[in-house]
DNA sequence: TGCCCCCTGCAG
DNA sequence: CTGCAGGGGGCA
């Protein structure tokens, strides 16, 4: 589920939730979701938190960072402390009449439990358990994401880069858009519609898309993707992506084509398709985008 | 460069 | 039952 508007936003609410929390208790639940020494974890303060398109750095006073790939399906949900009256009947501080969570934690997805000094807790749950955190050193931070891609709302990600990077391949648009060594941050929702805005049939080849073409896709993608920050992300009908209170995006009420197949295209209105590129689902206007 | 796979769950 | 889902690593 989250692309970079998800894990942007997923950043800003949690690091004035749990800045300068010292952690005082792991639980793994699922083994798989946790990569790296648990120990060297528990006493640790959070220091600040950084991103790299879809991943999520949470940076420790011993100077290592919890990686978080949140992948498909992954959350971390923050839980305030129990107040005395509220155990077991899931209220919490913060929450004086009833629990906000439709959900009750942990869930049948919870894989990782974390507890701070101040009795709150940090749920990472994931359904399809591809996603995980790693404990890291800066170093092996810099090394593990030495082949990421510029991200979307770097400065780096200029017009001039993004054009040198469409010239490399004849692989069609769309393939390219979602290559994270490329660019990091755009996944199946925001390609297909920055295709969609900027006129573009997804299977065209990378590397002869017009100049003026790739100007309006580089535009769009960086529009977009604002665009879905301030709508603090797309949370789709299966509702697997929220916000660590608990609350949903808003981003999926103005996606263009992403998942509206035989719905009409929001300019000419013919009906959109769909198609597989890639192996993922694919939406597009077939008479706007060329 | 294109498949298959990792998993779980839901819609058709 | 089959197909599909905000991702991406590994392998021919």
């Amino acid at each position: 589920m989250p692309e970079l508007p998800e894990v942007e936003t997923v950043k800003r609410l949690l690091e004035q939730k749990i800045t300068g929390h010292t952690i005082t208790k792991l639980e793994i639940l699922t083994a798989k979701s946790f990569i790296g020494d648990p120990c060297g974890v528990i006493g640790q303060k959070i220091t600040h938190f950084t991103r790299l398109g879809k991943q999520l750095s949470i940076h420790l006073s011993n100077h290592q960072i919890l990686l978080v790939h949140l992948k498909m399906t992954g959350q971390l949900i923050y839980l305030p402390a129990v107040s005395k009256e509220g155990i077991g009947k899931g209220l919490y501080m913060g929450h004086p009449t009833k629990d906000m969570f439709t959900t009750k934690f942990p869930s049948k997805s919870t894989r990782l439990i974390f507890t701070f000094s101040n009795h709150s807790t940090l749920y990472f749950n994931d359904q399809r358990k591809f996603g995980w955190v790693k404990v890291l050193s800066r170093d092996e931070l810099v090394e593990s994401q030495s082949k990421v891609g510029i991200d979307i709302l770097d400065p780096r990600y200029t017009l001039q880069y993004f054009t040198a990077q469409l010239k490399t391949t004849s692989r069609p648009i769309k393939v390219v858009l979602l290559d994270q060594n490329k660019f990091a941050g755009l996944g199946n929702i925001y390609a297909n519609d920055a295709l969609f805005i900027a006129k573009i049939d997804p299977r065209h080849p990378a590397k002869s898309i017009p100049a003026p073409r790739i100007r309006i896709l580089h535009r769009a993608t960086i529009d977009l993707i604002n665009e879905s920050i301030n709508h603090g992300g797309s949370t789709a009908k299966d509702n697997l992506y929220l916000h660590p209170d608990g609350t949903i995006g808003s981003h999926q009420y103005h996606f263009r084509v992403y998942q509206r197949q035989k719905e009409p295209c929001p300019i000419c209105g013919q009906p959109i398709l769909r198609l597989n590129l890639g192996g993922r689902g694919t939406f597009y206007c077939s008479h706007c985008q060329k």
